[in-house]
Parts: C-alpha cells; sequence; structure tokens
RNA sequence: GGAUCUUUAGCUCAGUUGGCUAGAGCGCAGCAUUCACAUUGCUGAGGUCAGAGGUUCGAGCCCUCUAAGAUCCACCA
C-alpha cells in the first residue's frame, strides 16, 4: 500500500478495524482488585494503577439494525474513549445489545401473525424460546455497524441485557428491594394496550392531542358530560362540585343509570369542575383514572366493563362482546331514541397511546408489581442537589431533581413473554395460612416450587426493560460488592436526552441503592439527529437517513466528522449531507498532507543520503541553501510497500513524539509549532467540556487553513524533515479520536511510525520561538495583502504580471523566497530611486507593486472605498477613547490596544491619501 | 396547567468568566489550473445577533417584558 492519490474509505477501514480489534488494544489494562481485608496497602495498590476511564454504551437492539441517532452516539462516545486512550488512560468502553423487551416482542409477534399464529398458542417459556432464536438469528448485524463506526470498544465483554450476570444482579436488587419493602403489589389502574396486551408505565404512554366529542346525557334532570358514553355501565355515581349551587339539593339523591335498571347515588367531590361542561361527572372508578381516585376516596365499587381484549363485558345482552367502538355507537344511538342525548360538542383532547401500535390505550384494573419510589427518588435528588454528578447541558440538573420530586409508584410488571421474569411465586395451597400470598425465588425456569409443604406458581409477567437497564453501570463494569472497581462510577454516561427520565434517573436511583454511589460522573446528553429541514426523520416522512448508507458512500470517519459538526448538548440539530461531505474532504485533504509530507522527507532523506553518509536525529535535516528548485521536492520517493500486513504491529505502542528531535530555522516553522500548541491546547479544554463541535472546527482549521495552506506551501521551499514529521504525527494525533480510520491508514503508510496509532501517546508541547512565530504573522498580512489587491486590479493572472517593489523592509528582503512562493509574484525587488506603481495598504511596510499608470488609475475607486472603510474604523476607535469612563474604567491593556490601533489606523489613512493624490 | 429550550449570513450552526472589526461549513460571485489534493487554490459579497426596555466604560452574551417556534411532564370528565 502506498499513497494513492486520493483516500479511499472503503479499502482501509475493514483490514483496520480487524487489525485493530485481533491486537487486543481496546481491552482495558488496569484489572479490579480483590478487597483483602489483611492488607493494608489495597489503598495504595488503587493510587498506582493507571488512571482508567470508562465508558458503557447504550445498548442498541439487538435484532435491530443501527440508526442515525446510534451513529451520533457511537461518534460521541468513541472520540471520548480515543481520546482519553490517548492521554494514555486504561479505557474500558463497554459494548452492550438490548433484548429490548416491549420493542422486539412488537417485532416478532408480527412475525408470528404473518405465519397464521398467535402468542396465544403458546406458554410463556416456548414464546420466550422462539423470541431468544429470533434474536440470535439477527443478532451481528448491529455489530458488525459498530466496527463499521469505528467504535474501539472491548468486545470480550459485550453486555446483553439478557445475560446470566445480568439477571443475577437484577434478581438480586428485586430481593433487596421486596426484603426493604419497596416492592408490593397493587390492583391499580394501569395503562394498557389491548392490541398488545400488555401494561405501561406511566413514562412509555404517548399523550396526543385528538379531536374528540363531549356528548351531554340525562341521568334524570341531571346532565353529565362525557367523552366516553360507553363506559356508562360501569357507572357507580354521579359527581358534582359541592360548591355547586345548581346541584346543592341533589347531593345524597340517585339518579337512575340509562340503558339500564341502576340508581346511583349523587356524590359531592372537588373533582368535579363547575365550569366545565355542565359541572356534573359520571364516575367510572375502573375505567378512568380520576374516577379511581374519587372511587377511593368514596368507598365505591369498580364496575369492570371492559376486557383485556377491548370488549365489553358485564354490559346488558344486547352490548356484551361489542368492541369499545362499536358499543359507543350503539349506546349514543339507543341514548337519542330515548331522547336523553341533550347536546354533542366537538373538542380537542388528549388522549393516551400506544407509543408503538398508536392503539389507544384503555385504564385498566389490573394487579401488577409497583416500586414505591419515594425513598428511591430521595436518595437521587440528595445526590444530586450535591452536584456529584454533572450534567451537559447544565439545565438537565434541574429538570431531572423536578421530575424525580413528582414521581409516581412505577410499574415495573408487563404481559409479554420476551424479558426477565419476574422472580416471585403465589400461594396456591389453599390451607397453609400462614404462609405469605407471595414469595420471592430465583428458580424462574420452574412453573411451580413448593417451599416447606406449600405450593407456588410462577408470576408469568416480565419485567419492564427500564427496571433491568436501570442497572447498567453496574453490570457492564462488573462491579460487586466484594472488588474494588476503578472503573466504577464509569466516567460519563452519554445517552439520548430523550430518555433522560426513563433511563438516565432509574440508573442514578438503582445505582445509588445498589452501591450507595452515583453510577456515573458525568452525564453528556445528545439530542435527536434531524433531518436537513430540521424536522424529525420518520419512515412515514421517508426522510430517515441512514448512517451505513453515508459510511459506505463517504467513508466513517466522514460520518464522524459531519454529524459532529455543528452539533451542541441536548439540542436537537439538523443534519446534512454536506457536512459528511465536508469531512470526506478533510480526510482527503489530510491524506494528501502526509503524502506530501512524505515525499519532502523521502527527498530529503536521499539528498542527505547522498550528500553525508546518513542523517543523525536531532541534527537539522534542513538544506544548507534554504530554497531548492520545486521540481527537487516532487522527485519521485522511495515508498514502503506492503504496509497493508498489520501484523508486525505491536499493541500499547507509545510512541513519544520527538518534540525535541527538530531544531526550527525559519518564521513559518516557529509560527506552525506555535500554532500546534495553541490547537492542542484548545482540544484539551475542548474535550474536557465535551464541545465536541468546536474540538473538530479547531482541528479542520488548523489542519487545513494553517498546516496545508501556509506551513506546508512554505516547506516547499524549506525542508526540515525532522519537524514536517513532528508536527504531522502531532496532527494526525489529534485528529485520530474523530477520524481513526484515515489517521491510521496514513500512519501505518508513512514511512517513520510504527505501532498503531489508537495507542500512541497524545503529543507533547512544541518547542518554538515565539517571536519568529509572531513574526510569521507579518508575513501572512503581507502576502494577503498583494494577493487582494492583486485580485482586485482589472484584468486576470494579474499575479504573474507585476512584480513586488520594497523599499527599506528587511522582513520583505529576507523571505524574499517566501512570499514569492506564496504570492506568485515574478520577482521581488527593491525600489531604486522614486516610488512608482501602486502602494499596498500597509501601516509598517513600504511595498509597491509594479503597476503601470493606467491600471493604477483604474485602481482609484477600490482606493477610496479602502480610505472610507479606515476612517469609519478611526472614527469608532477615536469615539471609544473620548469616552472618559472607558479610559478610567476598561482594562489597561485594551485601551493600550485602542491607542496603538488608532496610530496605525492615522498613519494608513494618511499613506493612502497620498496614494490617492498621487494618482 | 408546570417546566425547559430555541430565535445570529441564503441554509445548518458555533460564539466558553460581557472586551476591540461577530465566526465556520455548505451555498453564491470572480479569478487560477502540468503544483500533494478539483474531494483543489486564491479573492470576495452577504449579519441594525427576533423586537422593546434596562444594567454596564462596553451587551450576541446579564436582567425584565413582548413575539414566534420546539420539546418534555402532568392532564382536561
Amino acid at each position: 500500500m502506498s499513497f494513492a492519490k486520493s483516500y479511499e474509505p472503503g479499502e482501509y477501514e475493514s483490514d483496520i478495524y480487524a487489525a485493530w480489534e485481533a491486537s487486543g488494544i481496546f481491552n482495558p489494562s488496569v484489572p479490579t482488585y480483590p478487597v483483602d481485608d489483611n492488607a493494608d496497602g489495597a489503598d495504595d495498590r488503587l493510587e498506582k494503577i493507571r488512571p482508567t476511564y470508562s465508558i458503557v454504551m447504550p445498548p442498541p437492539n439487538a435484532n435491530g439494525n443501527l440508526h442515525i441517532g446510534h451513529g451520533l452516539t457511537v461518534a460521541l462516545e468513541d472520540s471520548l474513549t480515543r481520546y482519553h486512550r490517548l492521554r494514555g488512560q486504561s479505557t474500558w468502553y463497554v459494548p452492550g445489545a438490548d433484548h429490548a423487551g416491549f420493542e422486539t416482542w412488537v417485532v416478532y409477534e408480527k412475525e408470528l401473525e404473518k405465519h397464521g399464529h398467535t402468542r396465544f398458542e403458546f406458554d410463556r417459556d416456548e414464546l420466550y424460546a422462539k423470541v431468544w432464536n429470533f434474536v440470535a438469528e439477527q443478532r451481528g448485524n448491529m455489530e458488525l455497524q459498530l466496527r463499521a463506526l469505528g467504535a474501539s470498544c472491548a468486545w470480550d465483554d459485550l453486555t446483553f441485557t439478557l445475560d446470566e450476570n445480568v439477571i443475577d444482579r437484577v434478581y438480586t436488587t428485586f430481593e433487596k428491594m421486596w426484603n426493604d419493602g419497596l416492592i408490593y403489589r397493587g390492583e391499580k389502574l394501569v395503562n394498557y394496550c389491548p392490541k398488545h396486551r400488555t401494561a405501561f408505565a406511566d413514562i412509555e404512554v404517548e399523550h396526543k392531542d385528538e379531536k374528540g366529542h363531549l356528548w351531554d346525557i340525562a341521568y334524570d334532570d341531571i346532565i353529565v358530560s362525557t367523552t366516553r358514553p360507553e363506559t356508562l355501565f360501569g357507572d357507580v355515581a354521579v359527581a358534582v362540585n359541592p360548591e355547586d349551587e345548581r346541584y346543592k339539593e341533589r347531593i345524597g339523591t340517585t339518579v337512575h343509570l340509562p340503558l339500564t335498571d341502576r340508581e346511583i347515588p349523587i356524590i359531592a367531590d372537588e373533582h368535579a369542575d363547575p365550569e366545565y361542561g355542565t359541572g356534573a361527572v359520571k364516575i367510572t372508578p375502573a375505567h378512568d383514572f380520576d374516577d379511581f381516585e374519587v372511587g377511593e376516596r368514596h368507598n365505591l365499587e369498580r364496575i369492570q366493563v371492559i376486557t383485556e381484549d377491548g370488549t365489553m363485558v358485564n354490559v346488558p345482552e344486547k352490548y356484551n362482546g361489542l368492541t369499545t367502538e362499536e358499543c359507543r355507537k350503539q349506546v349514543l344511538k339507543d341514548l337519542k331514541e330515548q331522547g336523553l342525548l341533550k347536546g354533542e360538542k366537538k373538542i380537542i383532547h388528549s388522549v393516551a397511546h400506544c407509543y408503538k401500535c398508536g392503539t389507544v390505550l384503555e385504564p385498566m384494573l389490573k394487579e401488577q408489581w409497583f416500586i414505591d419510589v419515594q425513598k428511591l427518588a430521595k436518595l437521587a435528588i440528595d445526590h444530586l442537589s450535591k452536584n456529584e454528578i454533572k450534567f451537559h447541558p447544565a439545565n438537565k440538573q434541574k429538570v431531572i431533581i423536578n421530575y424525580l420530586e413528582n414521581l409516581k409508584d412505577w410499574n415495573i410488571s408487563r404481559q409479554i413473554p420476551w424479558g426477565i421474569a419476574i422472580p416471585m411465586f403465589r400461594k396456591v395451597t389453599s390451607e397453609a395460612t400462614d404462609e405469605p400470598d407471595w414469595i420471592f425465588d430465583r428458580r424462574t425456569n420452574l412453573k411451580e416450587i413448593e417451599k416447606a409443604g406449600v405450593k407456588y406458581v410462577r408470576d408469568e409477567d416480565t419485567f419492564d426493560t427500564w427496571f433491568s437497564s436501570s442497572h447498567w453501570p453496574i453490570v457492564c463494569t462488573d462491579w460487586t460488592e466484594e472488588n474494588y472497581n476503578p472503573y466504577y462510577p464509569l466516567d460519563v454516561m452519554e445517552t439520548g436526552a430523550d430518555i433522560l427520565f426513563a433511563w438516565v434517573a432509574r440508573m442514578i436511583m438503582m445505582g445509588l441503592y445498589v452501591t450507595g454511589e452515583v453510577p456515573f460522573k458525568e452525564v453528556y446528553l445528545h439530542g435527536l439527529v434531524l433531518d436537513a429541514h430540521g424536522a424529525k426523520m420518520s419512515k412515514s416522512k421517508g426522510n430517515v437517513i441512514n448512517p451505513m448508507d453515508l459510511v459506505a458512500k463517504y467513508g466513517s470517519d466522514a460520518f464522524r466528522l459531519g454529524i459532529l459538526r455543528g452539533r451542541s448538548a441536548g439540542m436537537n440539530q439538523a443534519f446534512s449531507e454536506n457536512s459528511v461531505i465536508a469531512g470526506r474532504n478533510l480526510c482527503n485533504k489530510l491524506w494528501n498532507v502526509s503524502r506530501l509530507v512524505q515525499t519532502i522527507v523521502d527527498a530529503s532523506s536521499e539528498e542527505s543520503e547522498d550528500s553525508i553518509s546518513k542523517h543523525s536525529a536531532g541534527a537539522s535535516s534542513q538544506n544548507d541553501n534554504g530554497h531548492r528548485a520545486e521540481s527537487e521536492v516532487t522527485s519521485s520517493a522511495r515508498r514502503r510497500t506492503d504496509r497493508c500486513d498489520f501484523d508486525d504491529c505491536e499493541p500499547r505502542t507509545l510512541r513519544n513524539t520527538a518534540s525535541d528531535s527538530y531544531t526550527t530555522n525559519n518564521m513559518g516553522e516557529d509560527w506552525i509549532c506555535r500554532e500546534i500548541n495553541d490547537c492542542l491546547k484548545k482540544l484539551e479544554s475542548d474535550m474536557k467540556h465535551y464541545r465536541f463541535a468546536e474540538a473538530v472546527e479547531t482541528l479542520y482549521q488548523t489542519i487545513w487553513d494553517k498546516y496545508a495552506d501556509w506551513f506546508l506551501e512554505s516547506q516547499k521551499i524549506f525542508q526540515n524533515q525532522e519537524l514536517l514529521k513532528c508536527t504531522l504525527e502531532a496532527l494526525l494525533i489529534a485528529l485520530h479520536p474523530f477520524a481513526p480510520f484515515v489517521t491510521e491508514a496514513i500512519w501505518q503508510n508513512l514511512s517513520w511510525t510504527d505501532g498503531f496509532i489508537a495507542t500512541a501517546k497524545w503529543p507533547a508541547r512544541l518547542k518554538y520561538d515565539p517571536i519568529s512565530a509572531e513574526e510569521f504573522e507579518n508575513i501572512r498580512t503581507i502576502v494577503v495583502e498583494v494577493r487582494s489587491t492583486l485580485a482586485a486590479l482589472p484584468g486576470t493572472n494579474n499575479a504573474k504580471k507585476y512584480a513586488l517593489m520594497y523599499d527599506n523592509d528587511s522582513l520583505v528582503q529576507e523571505n524574499e523566497f517566501l512570499i514569492k512562493q506564496l504570492t506568485k509574484v515574478p520577482t521581488i525587488n527593491p525600489l531604486n530611486g522614486a516610488p512608482r506603481g501602486l502602494r499596498l495598504a500597509l501601516a509598517d511596510h513600504e511595498l509597491y507593486l509594479d503597476v503601470p499608470e493606467q491600471v493604477v488609475k483604474a485602481y482609484r475607486d477600490d482606493l477610496t472605498a479602502k480610505i472610507l472603510s479606515v476612517g469609519r474604523e478611526l472614527d469608532a476607535l477615536n469615539a471609544r477613547m473620548m469616552n472618559p469612563n472607558y479610559v478610567d474604567k476598561a482594562p489597561a491593556h485594551l485601551v493600550k490596544e485602542t491607542r496603538d490601533q488608532i496610530k496605525e489606523k492615522e498613519a494608513l489613512i494618511s499613506r493612502l491619501k497620498t496614494e490617492l493624490d498621487i494618482i
């Protein structure tokens, strides 16, 4: 392999990943330590170990494909991981796979239906086995995709949410909670999906505003308003507000329930809002959350009239077995016929839907397992209030505390077979009444167990996935009560802002409950990736972007750079292919930069081999004359071949960037050292503060605008082999966290590098002469002014036409070759005799372009415009100095700067005016 | 009803404890072309930082209000 003309990611990526993986460099190098009570040196040992860095992947669905959000997650997490690995930490990025209980179940149930089966033909264990096999077949896809994205995770430690150790830990926690009295079984109204036949936690319910109707129905002389007339068969009362004058007299009396032969009482309850509808509300405790509470207050009967499959029951024969929708129609028709339907109004109200299938959820009375969250939430709030976890963005700390303060008990029972079985068994033997009704037991592989002669049957429900997921940092890091574990708490938890409540809040509660420590030190939340126009991606809109398509088209690095660009914590932000293209271009730029550096290095080596016996490290390889002809630079170079074989790469090679192996010999060299140092410093700060987009931006500018456009251009004249090597290495390593593949491909292709860049050492600061570096800025200013003036002159190809002349200017004189190279002017000469041509608008330099008078005249307008513009700037500066408060109160250095600038602008204006006069 | 966020160039977004002439990518215009790279280079146009007040020597940034939009939570019989 050698440097082709352009970088083709497809040729390198899979080989590189395979080589990384095979070498084991993604595994952490520091183990966890067993507690040894007898050894008093245990703490010492912990201090001596290498600093660790741990991060766990939010587990993607085991049987699914990665979507754009996963792409973002991996780009963020892997950049952090690789950065900290380069910084010398023992990094552990633990990959995961989610059984995704309900999600996967929905997919599998469709599969069953497709083959003409239903879940009711099988028992739970059979279904579990079937889904297991189904997932096993699909598994691997997403793991391959993670590799394609470059995730440098420890594959040996991949955790599946149904792994034995996960289930074991979940049972241990459940048992502890059961013993602590934090778990109870309750008959409550739960949100129930009649299609999927399972209950949900509050957090899984999707409320949507929908058009509906509000019907007024006469219960004798009392008119009640309802959106759900079909539930009237479950009515047990009519509630009115105790303060409502209209109904005060009727409280305690009864009314006749239409379409039935029942009398129901009129009760007083605050729940009835006199302002809403007619002010009288029918009360159906078994099918409405508010009514359930009213029923509790008044000790009312709960009559269930809707079954779990969404049909009517316990209703007059005529309505029995109808679906709720059919029943509603029939009830309305019958009420109308009897003249009891008194009004119909269109309203917009919010309705609970199944977040998966969109079915309207039915409030259903069910016995379920609940977690009493009060203590857990309080524990979490206490620790959060002490700022034990740092949030990005910071405002989420407040948001999550607010959520925890209002948290209601958590329903953890799900009526689906795909998940972790709830380890609870119900007593069936009618004798032995002293035994508890429910007992905890881990043997969920058994349907029936016997204890002390009493028979118990297994609860058929499974856990809410969030119950097990809340253990994620614990199970991924193998935290146990017995071990010192330097990886727990995690250094950071990175995940989507949309699951702050569902997951992050629960991990915090569970982490504290189980380990006594917060599960992570920082939280970084990413927002949604929207389409190019800021709309949510969805299949129905057809605007879904598949990350793998982009990876295939532009390369993994381009995708990573593209998706990080312009993105900040917690924000839902648009994403377009353009930013990936920009990333691809950067990779190609870096590739060509490296190609040029290698060419120069090769050419220099050949030359020094020719002239001297062999160049020695530490000695500058710069040519004595300092400015060779270009043709020599591009002469064919010796290249290493067969670099595609990674077998000779030693893992964990820590190559020290040889910052003392060079000496700088000109201003451009000092300048690039300074720029790279600034870039590294900024990067370190950006990574510490999770400013990924800025980090990428900084690298982009340093590599492209500074290294390639200025430094390398100057190195076409002055070759400093050791400095070229050293600076290129620094940039490659600095970019590696974001673009791992291209940097590794280049690293393997360069003739002088060893090992993997993935385990290289973060570059040290470069030595340089700061005064010389600053002088280069002067040259840059001159070059830009020459270029822009030439571009503004009439005609084309101006750069080649006009010579540059200087008067009394040692900087220009000494850097003649460099300025010529950068501006492309044909010659640079001292001005002999009187000034002529066009004077450049530079305050500190007397420079002229040798332009004929005619052309100068044509430039007059530009000159006038320039005078006006500088004049405006000068006015603004003067106004500032005229303000005595500014001079008194602003920091001295700012005032001084302003003074200097005024002097400079004044000088410039007077020169420009003189120039204009001459013309 | 409760809460959070957003509003900066044509588009998508940066802008850290307030500091000088507000930046980037893409797009646009002009010029260049044997050069490591057309996945290129050079040059340029384009912004009363949503609006109105206030604090300050100084506000895109801090405070108050207004407008528009987004999201989350709770919930409307």
